[in-house]
DNA sequence: GTCTATATACAGATAGAC
DNA sequence: GTCTATCTGTATATAGAC
């Protein structure tokens, strides 16, 4: 019994269930392919994971940690126009993927939102967080009434953007309609700084 | 050999096939579903399309006609504004459905779009007459050099709009975006009439 | 904990009688 | 043109030796 330094199979599970869901789609990815990519027998798959459908899960978990790790690491800039452009960024610094793959969240939400179900719920989840952090930086900039149907906005469009940059595989588009969305942004906040900078990590995945 | 009236299984394969792939996905949609659906019996399938992807095509071909009455339809109006309207409101009289499935166009872009390969071009040709019928709109309001812009803009709103309705399962979000963008299309284009009238149709989907 | 072999189910596609 | 029966491949999942 490794107690000290457990096997790390699990995560590599999970790793290539990430890519391969995100390059291909949840129900064409096999759990053959997953295991191959992670250099698992198919077989042991199961000592670690009971269903396809609890990989799913586990990938939508780690990413959702991965988010939160964005957000502190977005955080640290105390103007909102800054955090919020930090956002955007990130979408154009995956320009590549997102036109071969699309948004790596979007996807899911589209794939996964027809049929309903647990992990259904765990992607509108991911959205959610992000639609929510969105939405307590342009309240920290004083758009209190409006911060949900801004945050919404903006996310919209970085979702309708990636799903364009996929349809036709121009990574131009994405550099035109970031740096419109940027603009809006200041547009929105100005160069409002926020006030209480300990919170907003927090309040933004509760 | 009935050439006068000629039965309707092809059609009716056609109109199961759409139907259930919007509710579904492509790939979780079986043809054994299909024809189930539409009455055939599942070896007859093979009498009409020689592969599953060859439905996929006459869907998507179908989809397309659609598309173009929908054009003349929305053509009937003189201001461009009124007519990108019609667009938008469009798709608020789907919002049950985009609460459900999303919109039937972006789905297909996303699932399609990972693959590649014919199937993935004609969904694309699809968002592409959509972007370039509202291209040719812009253009007739006197937009000229930003008409692709100004399309693409207005696309992509609507794929994301339609892409959170799906998500958060939130029918009122389609009546406030659908609101904005409204506004935003009245700032843009103002009150201009479109100028060459009888053109405009067949340009968008040459 | 690990892995081979396999059960079970169902997909897309075909053969061939009618 | 129509339809039953079925081939073939492959998916998820399990059994059970090690």
């Amino acid at each position: 019994m490794p107690r000290v330094k457990k096997n790390d199979k699990r995560e590599r599970l999970i790793q290539a269930a990430d890519t391969l869901i995100y390059h291909h789609t949840f129900h064409t990815t096999t759990l053959a392919d997953i295991a191959k990519e992670a250099d698992v027998p198919l077989g042991n798959v199961y000592y670690y994971f009971k269903t396809k459908e609890a990989i799913m899960s586990a990938v939508i978990a780690e990413r959702s940690l991965e988010l939160k790790d964005l957000f502190q690491e977005w955080e640290k800039a105390v103007s909102v126009a800054e955090r919020l452009t930090h956002l955007v960024q990130h979408y154009v610094g995956q320009s590549n993927d997102l036109a071969q793959y699309g948004c790596p969240i979007g996807s899911l939400c589209q794939e996964l939102g027809k049929h309903g179900g647990p992990v259904a719920s765990l992607a509108a989840k991911l959205m959610g967080d992000l639609v929510k952090w969105a939405e307590v930086q342009f309240k920290a900039a004083g758009q209190a009434e409006r911060s949900e149907a801004l945050a919404e906005h903006l996310l919209s469009s970085l979702a309708g953007m990636s799903l364009l940059t996929l349809t036709f595989k121009d990574v131009n588009y994405v550099e035109r309609q970031s740096a419109t969305l940027c603009d809006w942004i200041k547009g929105k906040v100005g160069a409002a700084t926020v006030r209480t900078e300990q919170r907003t990590a927090e309040e933004a995945v509760a």
